[in-house]
DNA sequence: CGCTATCTTGAGATAAATCAAAAAATGTGG
DNA sequence: CCACATTTTTTGATTTATCTCAAGATAGCG
């Protein structure tokens, strides 16, 4: 099933949830230790991958297998008919996959790890029974799959946005940022994905994806080099996500004109940028 | 909760579930009578509603009701930034609404009728309570969710498209024609929808609907006549719909070279076309 | 240190948007 | 039932954001 034999089960150490550090946005959120125990011993085993390993690949057939992401980050995608694929889904930590293979046979898609991840398999007749007894449990499957389908309908949305910048804008503000440190002065964090796989995720092209990037970066907003990132003016990030065309400089945003203070990529005194991985 | 008065419900004489015509596509689907019965008695009341009015609005206060489509359709949009609507989704018989509002303290979206209209509600707590103790219900709502994320993720691609046709090509193929005669040799459907309505669904403008439509028209593939349309190449279609370039005429499908039989609108013989309505 | 994958940048092509106006259908009230 | 207003649909001329093709630059890796 896993294409790299570094992937290996781990099933002599299954962390417990109650001591995992994605507990509050798992399917433990807001339990109790005991509920959570519960949720813990419902884990068959953890599986470790790294960047690029699949989960699970197009036409494999479905076994009932549910995972949610401990750590790291995976994208979802298909190919259409001319082989152009197409990103459907970023998930990160907390996130479970699977939900939406219940009426499948085989798998319409293929998932795979976009940096070194830890996942733990469920299987899924197993956690519906489970939750039957399991109020809890019940009401956190019942939420998180709500919750998809309000995140695919909010991706339908992102795709259908005029111009490519606004995409970019959105993509940034709601997805790429869940991981980042939100609490920093100048936010900056290591994107995951290269300009083709964004590029894949927005329906545009890499050339687009770049020279967008660019862009934003003439107009002070972003400032980028390769796959580190810094936000230096969220205020227009969100203007421009929000629908302000992006090409009037300085009107985006009356309290945003960075315009000329970061001309380009300079390392700015006191703040340490993160070094490579 | 409705916006015109001939939307009243309709309390006193709720059709059961044993005799409606949908049953083999709605929630009571693969039951026997007996779970059936039990279906038809989680119904609180029917509505119906008339084209264009509303089940339930943007804002709205969700009240943990879930709709199941009787009999007709429904779109699902809400409007951007800038105010342009954009659907995203159409639901016909069978279907439930609603299952995206868990989580939600209000509705994102605006649901209304697309043509005269009627629904069963559900009480959605109630429902889950129901499936706890009766295994098929349960399957029957976990098929649904699942297949509605699969859907969802459908549009998705449809909207990513990169030609106008076929775009329309796959909306033809994949929504327009649940309702329409299946074993008709040249198979016909009434558009319940304009075409600012398509456009809204397929990322277009009404302009570029318009000339899409004709051109299709122009190669022989559909007939249409307002909202009246008829599915002349079939075969054609699909090849549109599955990435094959539609500009070359006659290439497109070697068994299919109707351009000059059927060169614009023309009643044939021997075949009654659908009244207005 | 070279090799490969990724990223940047440019010039030209193009599908669809926009703007605009006319034609056809639909609805309304006298 | 017919004039009238409104909405929907068609069609044209022009503009534009993005794609495509292509070449060069940079980073990452063995």
């Amino acid at each position: 099933m896993y294409e790299t034999s570094s992937s290996a089960s781990d099933a002599a150490s299954p962390l417990p949830c109650s001591e995992c550090s994605t507990r509050g946005v798992c399917l433990p959120a807001e339990m109790n230790d005991a509920d959570c125990g519960r949720v813990s011993g419902l884990v068959l085993q953890q599986h470790h991958l790294v960047r690029g390993d699949a989960l699970q690949g197009v036409n494999e057939p479905v076994r009932g297998r549910w995972y949610a992401i401990r750590s790291g980050q995976f994208k979802s995608f298909q190919a259409d008919q001319h082989g152009k694929p197409c990103i459907t889904r970023f998930a990160s930590e907390g996130d479970l996959l699977g939900l939406d293979s219940l009426d499948l046979d085989r798998y319409t898609d293929s998932t795979t790890a976009l940096c070194d991840s830890t996942v733990c398999e469920f299987s899924y007749p197993q956690l519906i029974e489970a939750a039957r007894h399991f109020p809890g449990l019940a009401r956190s499957l019942e939420w998180r799959l709500s919750k998809q389908l309000g995140q695919q309908q909010e991706l339908g949305l992102l795709v259908r946005c005029d111009y490519a910048e606004q995409k970019f804008a959105q993509f940034l503000s709601h997805q790429a940022w869940k991981g980042g440190d939100q609490n920093d002065h100048v936010p900056q964090l290591h994107l995951a994905l290269s300009r083709k796989e964004i590029a894949d995720y927005l329906d545009l092209t890499h050339a687009t994806v770049t020279r967008m990037i660019s862009h934003l970066q003439e107009l002070g907003i972003i400032s980028v080099r390769y796959r580190q990132l810094r936000l230096l003016d969220r205020p227009a990030l969100h203007q421009i996500a929000a629908g302000q065309h992006p090409a009037s400089k300085g009107s985006a945003s009356t309290a945003s004109d960075n315009t000329d203070h970061h001309p380009a990529w300079q390392p700015m005194p006191g703040i340490h940028f993160l070094s490579p991985e």
